[in-house]
DNA sequence: CGGCTTTGACCGGCGC
DNA sequence: GCGCCGGTCAAAGCCG
């Protein structure tokens, strides 16, 4: 992809980029900063040396943010390799597109590969709950490839995760595929479009669907101190999403608790928020030999 | 018992 | 055409 592409795709989602600080920025007011959640960050952070830069709350409960990606991991789409966030923004932007409009052109794939070290026992998350679907071992390689995909219904995001062979504690982490829940919001598509969204599973029918939203709804009602919606409904209803109803939208990725920084990570981290990880996380749960 | 991981089989792409 | 390799599938086993 051309870099003046780049530059125009930049330009022209300006918008969608404003959206995109919202979610990325720590100074949006949707999402509160690790100083604000106060115990969440990584335990062993401050006695391993190895550690580029853990990841934080947000990180882990909503992807990694920027600044973790500024510092500590790199950007690869299919030999452009960059350490430019607004770069890394464009593609997650261009990506999103790709997928929302595969119809398209669909044989440009873009893949987001991360170098992550690994922190202290291995604990770190993107936010996402993914479910191991396969494991490999790898030519010239003492590792073994695990690969993982979002378990979101709608989400046909994948991750493969392998150890780096010269740096044995860094972990190499390919993304392919945005978090298609996580785009919803950023596209004023015409609605009907999203019916025909061609990354859903098919083994999911769209009844099975409907129900675990009305599970996360019933979630929600059963729990209304910990949520507080009313941002993600005036993005949608700005955006025109309004008729869609909540399905799988801002609260698809973004757990109860990161709305809410009155909440108690420790006390309702696992109890309330649905897609975050548990505490063995499959990403990185290979043993140190 | 349901959800998840493990792991060998299977399949398709690619190079020789 | 054949073999290698990476990606996916699915049955079996594990675990809470």
């Amino acid at each position: 992809m051309a870099m003046e592409e780049l530059e125009e795709l930049k330009n022209s989602w300006t918008y969608q980029d404003e959206l995109i600080k919202e979610l990325l920025d720590n100074e949006s007011p949707l999402f509160f900063t690790p100083q604000d959640s106060n115990s969440t960050s990584c335990p062993s952070s401050t006695d391993d040396s190895v550690v580029t830069k853990s990841f934080n709350i947000s990180a882990v409960s909503s992807g990694p943010n920027m600044d973790d990606i500024e510092s500590g991991l790199s950007v690869t789409s299919y030999g452009i390799q960059s350490h430019d966030v607004s770069h890394a923004r464009a593609f997650g932007l261009e990506r999103g597109l790709n997928l929302m409009m595969s119809k398209q052109e669909s044989t440009h794939e873009t893949k987001y590969t991360l170098r992550i070290k690994t922190c202290g026992n291995g604990m770190a998350d993107d936010g996402y709950k993914w479910r191991k679907y396969g494991q490999k071992s790898i030519k010239n390689s003492p590792y073994p490839r695990s690969y993982y995909k979002c378990t979101n219904p709608r989400c046909g995001a994948k991750k493969q995760v392998e150890r780096s062979g010269d740096e044995p504690d860094t972990f190499v982490i390919t993304y392919e595929g945005l978090h298609l829940h996580f785009a919803y919001p950023f596209f004023t598509l015409d609605p009907t479009q999203f019916l025909e969204q061609p990354n859903k599973k098919p083994k999911l029918t769209i009844s099975k669907a409907q129900n675990e939203e009305s599970e996360n709804a019933s979630e929600v009602d059963e729990s209304p101190k910990c949520l507080n919606l009313s941002p993600v409904i005036d993005f949608e209803q700005k955006l025109g999403f309004g008729e869609m109803g909540s399905q799988g939208l801002l609260e698809d990725m973004v757990p109860l608790m990161v709305r809410n920084p009155s909440m108690k990570p420790t006390s309702s981290y696992s109890s309330s928020c649905s897609y975050s990880s548990p505490p063995t996380s499959p990403s990185f749960s290979w043993s140190n030999n």
